[in-house]
DNA sequence: CAGGCGTGGCA
DNA sequence: TTGCCAAGCCT
């Protein structure tokens, strides 16, 4: 679960190093809860969404009070954690527990897209109908689709790649409609890059860096200092504080105790 | 439901 | 250099 967490939308040769550390500082759940929140948001170090940090914790603190400090094995109870939508639940209990669900990540959302559809890629975001197709290609047998989950994903991470595909590599070239036609171009809506320079994410990452940095509470005035753009800066920290990623006291912020 | 949310590596 | 892109989630 906390490979999972660090893996959403982060790749894994970033995690690997954090993953480690992590899992021998806090081997279980109550470990975890028993921590201060500021901990885990060092803990987290610069793979980024740092809210992930706030909510693996809060993940933790659930389990050890309402789970009995045992990650629960049914998909309602997983999906009720905070931070665990329908990848992360299925993602654990597929490949922790061998169950029968649809894992339906952005690797195997573009197996299926080119394969099925001869896309490149797929739309922004899954579809009911991209769910129900994924669901109809499940094996019946938990421990056959437990397989099938590991393997479409992996292929679409190691092989049918978003920007360089090995199809000489691939063992589905030979039903593969992308292939087929000659791998098309994108012809969908232009994908959408997120901007950084200059935004208040970039301002958020700057501000939490300096909270990371200090065992002391700054100044409001001295942590906002460093941003040339004031207004954006008083913006930014509100929306720490927000996320439950600061905490100020008396003009003072700090992490979350 | 479209948009916000980090970070760093690579083409 | 700039622009993707990387095992999503939440509001």
């Amino acid at each position: 679960m906390v490979s999972e967490f660090m893996l959403q939308q982060t790749p894994v040769a970033r995690v690997l190093e954090p993953w480690r550390q992590w899992v021998a500082r806090w081997p279980e759940p109550a470990a975890l809860a028993d921590a201060p929140v500021s901990e885990a948001i060092r803990a987290w170090g610069r793979l980024g969404y740092p809210r992930r940090a706030v909510r693996l914790h809060a993940a933790a603190v659930a389990i050890t009070e309402r789970h009995g400090g045992v990650v629960p094995t049914e998909l309602a109870a997983l999906l009720a954690l905070p931070g665990v939508g329908s990848y992360t639940a299925a993602a654990v209990l597929s490949f922790a527990h061998r169950q029968r669900h649809v894992v339906l990540d952005t690797n195997v959302r573009r197996v299926l897209a080119r394969t099925l559809d001869g896309r490149a890629h797929p739309d922004p975001a899954p579809t009911a109908a991209e769910r129900a197709r994924a669901a109809a290609l499940l094996p019946q047998q938990p421990a056959e689709a437990a397989e099938w989950a590991a393997s479409s994903m992996e292929l679409g991470a190691l092989v049918c790649t978003a920007r360089n595909p090995d199809c000489p590599r691939c063992p589905v070239q030979d039903l593969c409609r992308w292939r087929a036609l000659g791998h098309p171009a994108w012809d969908g809506p232009p994908r959408r890059g997120q901007a950084w320079h200059g935004t208040d994410r970039q301002c958020r990452g700057a501000l939490l860096a300096s909270l990371r940095d200090t065992e002391e509470p700054l100044a409001r005035e001295t942590l906002v200092a460093g941003w040339p753009d004031p207004a954006q800066a008083a913006r930014a920290l509100a929306g720490l504080l927000a996320d439950g990623l600061a905490e100020e006291t008396e003009g003072r912020v700090g992490l979350p105790g």
